[in-house]
DNA sequence: CAAGTAGCTTGCACTCAGTGCAATAATCAA
DNA sequence: TTGATTATTGCACTGAGTGCAAGCTACTTG
């Protein structure tokens, strides 16, 4: 089978317009029955055939069913990466990412993502490769600060702050679907992040001397 | 189909034991099977095979070929979040969670947690569920922070200490399994927890005035 | 425009994961 | 010992995913 994933160079011409055109078509098809009837529920000849092509094409156009999910969260990582390499002189890695993912994430239709979100919610296995994709994310990112800080002071400074960038976007996400929340995205990604460091610099004075209880 | 997971109520008699002993053979098969030929080149009847059971009563003990390595990480949020509950009155947060984490992760035979990584890692599958396993444990954690500190000041506050946590073993198991590490896993925990402290803190000056750059 | 090439679509046949059902065998409790 | 539980197994089935080869469609070059 050849690898899909690789949207090609001629963007033009008829061949790539009708790619993308059938792509979109899966993509609709999936989510409309994903949203009907369940995940699960959904079967790849169902979606062949509201996406009008064979269930042998599907698999021209990704991998799995899952991957129709998967793919609409691709790019974000990306996003917030090429911003962390245009960070000014002045800023600390801390606060680059975190201009960087309140910077990206203001640019996104919050109601589609917590549409998707849900949706994903409602089956494990697609569930699971979400979380599998953030920790590709943080890694995209973790690259990007290397890139823009080299030599870092401590070998997992650059790794954590990537990692608590992407928690921020995971936990602000979670509590965006939340029934009653008012907040917008922005507002609950300065919320987290202004939690994270009021409680981490609490626990500074004492933490060289790790208390362990029994 | 019969629920699996729970290992019932008598602990003794011949058949608790025959099924522990039967759990226990398929493990080993499955475990010997994926080092020797990787993870999903194994069939479900070569596990069974060598385990001496049909393939239909595989599934009486595992719901996926994958859950025989899955279950092996079980239990680890459930040992933190026991130490949480019991954390000292005067711990902050933050500081209970390290604590916590320190004392359950060097009672794991680290030589076993670096193995079992490394086979994960090796099918995307797995590794995306394991990923999801640890969101599981920065939930339980997160429930045992709030059974300990009601009423935080901040609604996402003990969340995201979970998410620290977890974050800091995700990190630490990750860094044992490199080649060339020396430093054993309690080592990296403290590493990582002092630099998240640290970098954090630094960031805490100009936090609030997130430069936000195009 | 003609003809060849490269890429897209499809059907077919196959392997493997996972489940429901029903029959049989082993254990347990009285 | 006997009746109730639970475990094991075979069988048949659905559905995911892949390799292959044949046919079709768009692109390119002369």
């Amino acid at each position: 089978m050849t690898v899909p994933e690789k949207e090609a160079q001629p963007l033009s011409g008829l061949r790539e317009r009708k790619r993308q055109e059938t792509r979109r078509r899966i993509t609709d098809a999936g989510i409309c029955l994903f949203v009907d009837k369940g995940i699960d529920a959904t079967t790849l000849d169902e979606i062949a055939a509201m996406a009008g092509i064979s269930r042998r094409t599907f698999f021209h156009y990704f991998r799995s069913k899952d991957d129709i999910l998967l793919s609409l969260q691709q790019g974000m990582g990306e996003m917030i990466a090429e911003r962390i390499r245009q960070a000014g002189d002045a800023a600390l890695p801390l606060d680059a990412v975190r201009g960087a993912v309140i910077a990206t994430c203001a640019e996104i239709p919050a109601d589609d993502m917590v549409a998707i979100d849900r949706l994903m919610r409602s089956s494990p296995a697609v569930q699971a490769r979400k979380q599998a994709s953030y920790v590709e994310h943080e890694r995209t990112l973790d690259a990007a600060l290397r890139e823009r800080w080299p030599d870092p002071p401590r070998a997992m400074a650059l790794r954590l702050v990537a990692m608590v960038a992407i928690g921020a976007i995971r936990l602000a996400t979670e509590a965006l679907g939340m029934e009653g929340e008012r907040r917008t995205l922005v507002e609950l990604l300065e919320n987290a992040f202004d939690t994270l460091t009021d409680e981490v610099s609490g626990a500074k004075a004492d933490n060289r001397t790790a208390p362990v209880q029994g």
